[in-house]
DNA sequence: TTGACAACTCTACACTTGTCGAATATATTT
DNA sequence: AAATATATTCGACAAGTGTAGAGTTGTCAA
C-alpha cells in the first residue's frame, strides 16, 4: 500500500513571506496583531492584511482556530521548512541544483570578510569532524 | 551632479527563467529558437513563448535587435547577474541578509556528501590564502 | 438598551502571469 | 505568380496577487 505523503508547497510572495515572519513570532496570533506589526513597514490596511491571510489558509499556508468569535492563526510550515524550501529554490534554479559550484560563486561573488571566511573555515573543519 | 544608476530588477517567474536559460546559451536568438529548445520540457506553442518574450522585453530582461523581419533576443543581464539576485532575494528573505547564518542553516540541514564537504572545505582554505 | 468598537465577511478592481488561437506579413519554394 | 512555410502581431481569457472600502456582527461599558 503506498502511503500517500503530502509535499507542501512552500512557495510565498513577498506580502505573504512578511505575514509568515510575523505570525511564525507571535503565533498562534490574530489578524490584527498581524496588521499593526506590519503598520510601519507596509502600511497595510486592515482588509488587506486579513484578506490575504484567508488566502493563505486556502493555500494552506497558514490554518485558524477559532476561540468563540476570534480567529487565531497558526502557520502550516516551520520556519526551517520556509528556509529551505528558499534555499533550495535558489539553488535548483540559478545552480542546477548543485550545491559546491553555489559555494564557489558566493565565496567568489559576495565579498565577505575575513572574520565571515574565518566562522565559515570553522563551520566547516567542525561539521568534517 | 548626480549619476543616475539604474538597478535592474531581476526578479523572473519559472517561465521566464527557463527562457533566459535558453537566451544566454543561444545569444542572439529567436523567439522560434526558444520554443523548440524548451519543446520537451515545457510544450509550450510559439505563441506562449513569444508572448512571454515579449512582456520580458518590456520589463527589461530581454532586447531585440531586428534583422529584417526577424527578431533576435539577447539577455539585458547576465547569467551571474541574475544568480546574484536569487541568491541575494532567498538570503534576505530568508536569513534576514546574513550570510553566517545561511551557511550554518545548509551544513546543518543539507546533508552534504563526504565529497561535497571536502570540496568547500578546499574552497574555503584556497579563499583564505 | 444603546452606542462605540473591534473583528469578520463580502465584493471589487486593477495588474500580472500562464496560455493561446487567429489574422497578418514576409520569405521561400515550385 | 501561387502555394507553402515562417514570424509577428493582436487580442483574449482564466487564475493569482495587491489592495482596500463597506457592511455585518459580536462584545462591552455606560
Amino acid at each position: 500500500m503506498t502511503e500517500k505523503v503530502e509535499i507542501e508547497k512552500t512557495e510565498m510572495t513577498e506580502a505573504e513571506w512578511a505575514i509568515m515572519e510575523v505570525v511564525w513570532d507571535n503565533c498562534p496570533c490574530a489578524a490584527g496583531t498581524v496588521q499593526e506589526a506590519l503598520a510601519d513597514s507596509k502600511g497595510w490596511a486592515y482588509s488587506t492584511v486579513k484578506t490575504t491571510m484567508d488566502r493563505m489558509v486556502k493555500k494552506g499556508l497558514l490554518q485558524i482556530e477559532k476561540i468563540r468569535n476570534l480567529q487565531l492563526f497558526s502557520p502550516c510550515i516551520s520556519q526551517d521548512q520556509a528556509r529551505t524550501g528558499e534555499f533550495r529554490k535558489m539553488l535548483t534554479r540559478a545552480f542546477n541544483g548543485a550545491l559546491t559550484p553555489m559555494m564557489q560563486f558566493v565565496l567568489d561573488s559576495e565579498k565577505l570578510s575575513k572574520a565571515e571566511m574565518q566562522a565559515l573555515k570553522k563551520l566547516v573543519e567542525d561539521k568534517l569532524k
